[in-house]
DNA sequence: GGAACGATCTGC
DNA sequence: CAGATCGTTCCC
């Protein structure tokens, strides 16, 4: 920890901490805002679980007045979290089969949270391909339901702290636009993707 | 107690 | 474009 050999990994051309500033861990403080205004802020942030890292490129804001929303009829076992305090996991199990992870937002008893759609992987690669099996490195966490595979996410990680850094690097913010998979105000424009797909 | 429906992904 | 596959929620 205290040697020069752990600060040299975060430095030069590594893509973990490629900005001009000392990475930072994002304070709770960032989260405890609406949903619609972290989910862009979101974009070009690190992601980090265990040693598995991404940069994160594309995502959906959540309210508690949003119809597609969770929270949308109150809290209930499953939704849980999402009213509790924000920078948490909210993990849920979808279509008997996926997993998909949200980072609750707002102030404590807002239902908000923001869904990770997709990040672009940059460390912790090995982990990633054994677990989402043979597809393209560029393919291992490039939707909500890879992303948490590839990541291990499950319920198990339901309310656990997110862990996201801010490594400097600047992200062009596009406006937002329709989100998809869903059926209930999917016109709503709360759906952000970076430009450039290799961010 | 039962039924409908997913904030999805993959392969045909 | 349909199938997989099962927990959550809502209705009777």
């Amino acid at each position: 920890m205290s040697d020069g050999r752990s600060c040299q990994a975060l430095t030069g051309t590594s893509p973990v901490g490629a900005g001009q500033v000392r990475p930072r861990r994002l304070p709770v403080a960032f989260f405890a805002r609406d949903s619609t205004v972290v989910a862009p802020e979101l974009l070009g942030k690190r992601f980090v679980v265990g040693r598995c890292h991404g940069r994160i490129t594309e995502v959906e804001a959540y309210t508690q007045d949003d119809p597609a929303s969770h929270a949308f009829r109150g809290p209930t076992p499953r939704n849980d979290v999402m009213f509790g305090p924000p920078g948490r996991l909210y993990v849920y199990f979808t279509y008997g089969m996926h997993h998909c992870v949200n980072i609750v937002t707002g102030r404590r008893g807002d239902g908000q949270a923001v869904l990770l759609r997709g990040v672009k992987p940059l460390a912790g690669l090995e982990a990633m391909r054994a677990r989402r099996g043979p597809v393209p490195d560029a393919r291992l966490a490039d939707g909500p339901g890879k992303l948490a595979q590839a990541f291990g996410l499950d319920l198990a990680d339901n309310g656990r702290l997110a862990v996201v850094y801010d490594d400097g690097i600047e992200v062009d913010v596009p406006p937002p636009g329709p989100r998809v998979g869903i059926t209930k105000a999917a016109d709503w424009p709360r759906r952000w993707l970076v430009r450039q797909p290799t961010v």
